[in-house]
DNA sequence: TTGCAATCCGGACCGGCGGTCCGTATCTTC
DNA sequence: GAAGATACGGACCGCCGGTCCGGATTGCAA
């Protein structure tokens, strides 16, 4: 916070160096075949400069997710509905992992290769806990879903559905098998509607 | 197949192999703190040897899962109710999912260590494929599971149940949070109840 | 403009990993 | 017991993420 503005030439430098992560990512099949080597390569700078900018390998990738994720984050925390705190809990779960998946979708190689750090599990990075904590509040909200004993069955249900957009899972289906995509929105929403306890709708 | 029987030290080096790997997937916190030397000399045994008995790292990962995964298969495969093919789907399907998150919570070190090889996704596994199989073809006979059109909404719902079994969720769960094994199969249960329009029993 | 200190650059360098290679030791067969 | 086939083992390789520091840039002050 209180860290003095970066030099003209270090801005500069990030920015290249995020751009042309960007590109590589976007380009190459899978996520460990862009080096840090060739990052630095492709911006036209040193290795020193790029991980004096991001740290390691899992600073650039998240810096370059959070670029993508912070639209969706705000829009869910502070925008209207269906996304936004003022929607009632049965539209605002399929809108949020609508959302999810869409963003999994756009940024494919992007939240593949950071859920293929290697070191750290997904399930350590912090936005999961924002995510997970607001599936299973909203999902204690529907009736039928046990809030008696200790952690309700919400708690788990939270955990499902956000592995069921996971970004391999969506890798596997939209890069793979070739699955459009707004038919694997449309098959998540019936699962979500399902979950849920919604009758199909077919 | 056709393969000639190997010579005595080597199917006892081979053993020994398996046993260490074994002992350091346990033992170890993340599976990618074991390195292939380790394993070669915590059996007492040159690297070479590790590297001709099982040819890569991720083959020495399947054949120490394979182990396990082995007796699960048969069951579903052609045991009696209600893992086997006799069963009706609405039993079967949570009775998979069960003995698949035993498994994973029994074994997920090696479970862990296989999903976290990283070359390749854990869809691409075959075993995966006769999983999603199985799940796809039971949930398709389940009313209200369309299969009007071209894939009907059971492929997506079989990925997304083998997904809420996955091993790190598992890892995490179990491992991290210190979920108890019994809480968690009552978890999934009620989650593939929901999902097969089972209402909740409580 | 000029001088100076703070900051940043960049690529040689490091440790360790998965995986290979081949001279040597061991097993099997006759 | 000899000879051929097979396996052993650890030095070795290429590569990757990450570090380091002498030298170049930049911002500030005079």
């Amino acid at each position: 916070m209180a860290d003095r503005k970066p030099r003209k030439d270090a801005a500069r430098n990030r920015a290249s160096l995020l751009a042309a992560a960007e590109e590589l990512f976007a380009s190459r099949a899978r996520p460990e075949d862009v080096t840090m080597s060739d990052v630095a390569a492709a911006a036209g700078v040193g290795k020193g400069t790029l991980f004096r900018a991001f740290g390691d390998r899992t600073g650039l990738i998240r810096a370059l997710y959070a670029a993508r994720l912070e639209p969706v984050e705000e829009a869910v925390t502070a925008g209207p509905p269906p996304l936004g705190p003022d929607t009632p809990p049965l539209e605002r779960v399929p809108a949020v992992l609508d959302a999810l998946l869409c963003l999994k979708i756009d940024n494919r190689h992007l939240a593949l290769a950071l859920e293929a750090t290697g070191s750290d599990s997904p399930y350590d990075a912090d936005h999961y806990e924002r995510w997970h904590g607001l599936l299973r509040d909203a999902l204690e909200q529907v009736p039928g879903f046990g809030d008696v004993d200790g952690d309700g069955s919400g708690d788990f249900a939270a955990h499902a559905l956000l592995a069921a957009v996971r970004a391999d899972l969506v890798e596997h289906l939209v890069g793979v098998r070739g699955v459009e995509r707004e038919r694997l929105r449309s098959r998540l929403a019936d699962f979500t509607a399902r979950v849920l306890g919604q009758r199909s709708e077919a």
